[in-house]
DNA sequence: GTGAAAGCGCTAACAG
DNA sequence: CTGTTAGCGCTTTCAC
């Protein structure tokens, strides 16, 4: 690692030039002269100049990087993180969207003390901007660590507990009634829930309105069965259910893992879905399409909320935005086969 | 972002020393007064002081980071990764080795030629000390482009074409023979393959070690179909399989995400897994856990694997290890419910 | 329009 | 064991 590559006074050396220039040349600063310019580049050319990050972000203050935060709980949490295609949506939208501003994302884990405390720590270096965070425990901690280390910030919903803080959401309420909405127009009468964690308002709010709508319909308070947005949870709800509410024709999970799940057991006890249970699910994640059936179920513009943390984010960096920023999304049904 | 915190400065002005000993007690050396530990930790404490990563890797050289390259083509690469559990432990097995470290890993993608190039200047200016590469085409220029720019790097899987670099990788010409003898045991006889892509040299050894074994075995020739390691793609394949080889009783997927898509056709085309027709699957991803049937496959010591590539890349960076290091696991097959 | 010079905050010899 | 002294490579006033 003794590999010191050209620098910026080899290349002014090598233009016939200060060091001075060549830096407005690679920071494509005007005030300088084309011709100029042409041998720069030419210089860059042959000395093969990169120009060095760690002196740049000394004098710069920037680091050019968002850290991308996934933060949860648990072993081999980053599996986890993926085997729901949500994350992928995520992070492809944020990259898309910082691609264009040439800012580098770089994602990490944060699912122990030790990894919170050395992301936090990253962030305090500078090696990052800022964060992008997504947090999937009611109480975790990161966010206000974060705050706390005075790192810009931007979370992806609504957390638990209110924070002077940017975040992008859904409507949750209104995609909860959604899914009642078209259960029940399509004639589910009896029907029940696998919900989300209720202390995340997202699963509080998911259940509100599933409940509102039907109440709202004279269709009374239906059972519920609390899961973890696993496969394996939304498969044991369902059991669950079935079990204490074998007469159930329609069912109202709170993510497609969830409903996948449910559609597994559902199957396995020999229900047809749509036709004996209906099954409606939430996200429009890539299970959404690859389930069997294929799901009906609320979509989140995921891609489209992550770019907006990102644009929010870019804000705070630049000071163009003060305060905080809070962007809420609209629902919307996804029909396909299985309601 | 006027925000300048403390510095060494601050705090050797706080504790009445130098900034070289505030610098010793960071970074842990040791010939410093245990005294005067405790009276610089303790203005640590009050400033606040967090030491500034772009200072420190100006000098040092290294920026305690490094990098985790996914690289492959299309529109919602980064979502479409996830959809592999594969990927989870991947990130997992790498995460876990390199936190004992204290490195940071930071996940990028390089799905264009735009990306593969941020993604170069990236380690080019010094942003992360080597990478990590997983690589999902056969054609894939980043390996090429990273030697070239003499960034150290370890690639999962032997490349397709010979390259002086290091590489973990498992022997996918045993792991075929493996999933060729099991299912010749368990008495399929008419068997047929989904392998991968033929021009990864992962795809052509899975698929030679499965023929080679059936040869073997007096088992002849045996119809394959390409697929593209993708939930459709292996569906496709069983389809077209049932279609040209109706009384087939035993398939071979190159990897789970296929398997599960042949299970679903053979589902849905009424054949009973494994009764009917037995599959085998490839990888041991959580999908072979949660599909229905929980397949029998061929298990990739993923997790290891990729500690193993940090392992190996660590080693470069410390100068510990010259030339290439190759390091090759052996596969083992998971019996479940499948075959 | 261009160059000279002053740091950014830190580590690493080198003295003492 | 501790302090002094040089830079690391770059951007950025400030003169010219």
């Amino acid at each position: 690692m003794t590999k010191r590559g050209p620098t910026l006074e080899d290349v002014a050396r090598e233009a016939g030039v200060s060091r001075a220039t060549v830096s407005r040349v690679v920071n494509g600063v005007r005030n300088v002269d084309p011709g100029l310019q042409d041998v720069v580049r030419q210089a860059i050319e042959t000395t093969g100049y990169s120009p060095n990050g760690a002196a740049r972000s000394l004098v710069t203050r920037r680091a050019e990087t968002v850290a991308l935060l996934v933060s949860g709980a648990g072993d081999g949490f980053a599996a986890r993180v993926f085997a729901d295609p949500f994350f992928g949506r995520i992070v492809s939208g944020a990259v898309t969207y910082l691609r264009g501003r040439a800012m580098h994302p770089v994602l990490m884990f944060a699912e122990s003390d030790e990894a919170r405390s050395q992301v936090v720590d990253y962030l305090r270096r500078g090696s990052a901007d800022g964060a992008l965070v997504v947090s999937l425990q009611a109480d975790d901690p990161l966010p206000q660590m974060l705050l706390h280390a005075r790192v810009p910030v931007v979370l992806f919903a609504r957390p638990p507990q209110p924070l002077p803080v940017s975040y992008v959401d859904i409507d949750h309420y209104q995609g909860g009634r959604l899914a009642a909405e078209h259960l029940l127009a399509r004639g589910s009468r009896r029907l029940a829930a696998i919900s989300a964690p209720q202390d995340l308002p997202a699963g509080r709010d998911r259940l509100a309105g599933f409940r509102d709508a039907l109440d709202h319909a004279g269709r009374g308070p239906v059972p519920v069965v609390e899961g973890a947005f696993t496969l394996d949870s939304g498969a044991a709800a369902m059991i669950r259910i079935l079990e204490e509410h074998p007469e159930v024709d329609g069912v109202f999970a709170a993510n497609d893992l969830m409903a996948q799940g449910a559609c597994q057991i559902l199957r396995e006890q020999g229900r047809r879905v749509p036709d004996d249970v209906a099954v409606v699910g939430f996200d429009d994640s890539s299970i959404a399409v690859t389930c069997r059936p294929p799901l009906t179920t609320v979509r989140q513009p995921v891609e489209k909320m992550a770019a907006a943390m990102a644009e929010a984010l870019a804000g705070h960096l630049q000071g163009s935005a003060s305060g905080q920023t809070r962007v809420v999304f609209d629902p919307e049904l996804v029909v396909r086969e299985s309601a």
